[in-house]
DNA sequence: GTCTATAAAAGGATAGAC
DNA sequence: GTCTATCCTTTTATAGAC
């Protein structure tokens, strides 16, 4: 039964993301190892890599994988700032997320990692997801139509980012309260420049 | 002389911060090892650690280093955000720097890490650092009054955080440009609010 | 698919010479 | 202050058996 099999290899390789992100909960991405993901998940650490061929597999996986499931629920049909909201609110509550992509995207910035290119693409998803919420916002009447929804998705992404890994240090920092008041700050600012462009 | 033999050693350990940088600009922090910093400064991986006991108190010696020096150069006596965007401009001639503070950070952001403590304290003494910069320009008249300092400051920051980490992977993204837009995003809102604020 | 065995390399630490 | 010489541990990755 290849059907069986199939659906086992998937299970397990389901059941890895999800353990790989309560080891880097705990170790870090830095400090964890694929064995101790490994054994979690009742296998050897040679036995994990017939899954993943390799720590950044893995992890690029994991990453790939959540990024999937946000655009299923969070985003799609249409993406929307409040969907981009509840994605950071939603990634509070899986820290080892969080930790790992602060950690492997700071890591595979180096030229020649072997996923420096899947986050070259990402931010390029994430940057045009964000500037097609806002555009979708202006359309709306609820934010000014003047505003260049490129740059103000590149704020947006940008602050996230730094919200995360500083709300990693510190998880009473408020990333959603943050993220809303520079929301209300772009939307103020666009009906200002709108106004304040005729004499 | 022990005159001598201080200058020696402090000029030996300003080597070896030097010398981190390239290394982890090249190889980034993960990949980078104490033995190529020891070796390209000559001295052999024990020698090093005769300097800096650990990895991580190497790369946090790093980091205040150059934080010491950029308060000197671009904050004081009074800290502006022009200080602040010229220090992002700076970074962008040593991407190690960049490269180190984005990877040591997250990694650090795991509890009881040896740098954890330094850099709670590093986000608290930036922020507080913008925050000033900001009323100054409040007093100033630049920046309207009604804008929280402490808010604003803080999206500063995690904006340049994120930024950097974006540059790291598409060394064409302009940080400054970006960061100067929030600012001009800042201070066109803190005049709408306290205009808007009064019926 | 999963294991055993093992390579290869790195991180960190120590002892003792000079 | 720095070296040589190790040592031990851990991590990732591979080869090949079952």
């Amino acid at each position: 039964m290849s059907r069986g099999a199939y659906a086992k290899g998937a299970v397990k390789r389901e059941e890895i993301l999800a353990v790989a992100l309560d080891v880097v909960a705990k170790s870090g991405c830095r400090k964890a190892t694929s064995r101790e993901i490994a054994e979690r998940v009742g296998l050897t650490q040679p036995g994990l890599m017939h899954y993943f061929g390799s720590r950044e597999e893995l992890y690029q996986e994991v990453l790939r994988a959540r990024d999937d499931s946000d655009l299923a629920e969070y985003y799609a049909p249409n993406p929307r700032f409040e969907g981009f909201l509840a994605v950071i609110r939603h990634n509070t509550e899986v820290p080892g997320l969080v930790q790992l992509y602060a950690e492997f995207a700071a890591e595979a910035s180096i030229a020649g990692h072997p996923a420096h290119e899947f986050f070259v693409q990402r931010y390029a998803w994430v940057r045009g997801l964000l500037a097609e919420a806002i555009r979708r916002a202006q359309e709306e009447g609820e934010m000014g139509p003047d505003l260049d929804a490129a740059e103000a998705a590149d704020l947006i992404v940008a602050a996230s980012d730094g919200l995360q890994v500083e709300w990693l240090h510190d998880p009473t920092v408020d990333m959603t309260r943050r993220l809303t008041r520079l929301w209300e700050l772009l939307r103020r600012s666009s009906w200002f420049e709108s106004t304040s462009g005729r004499p």
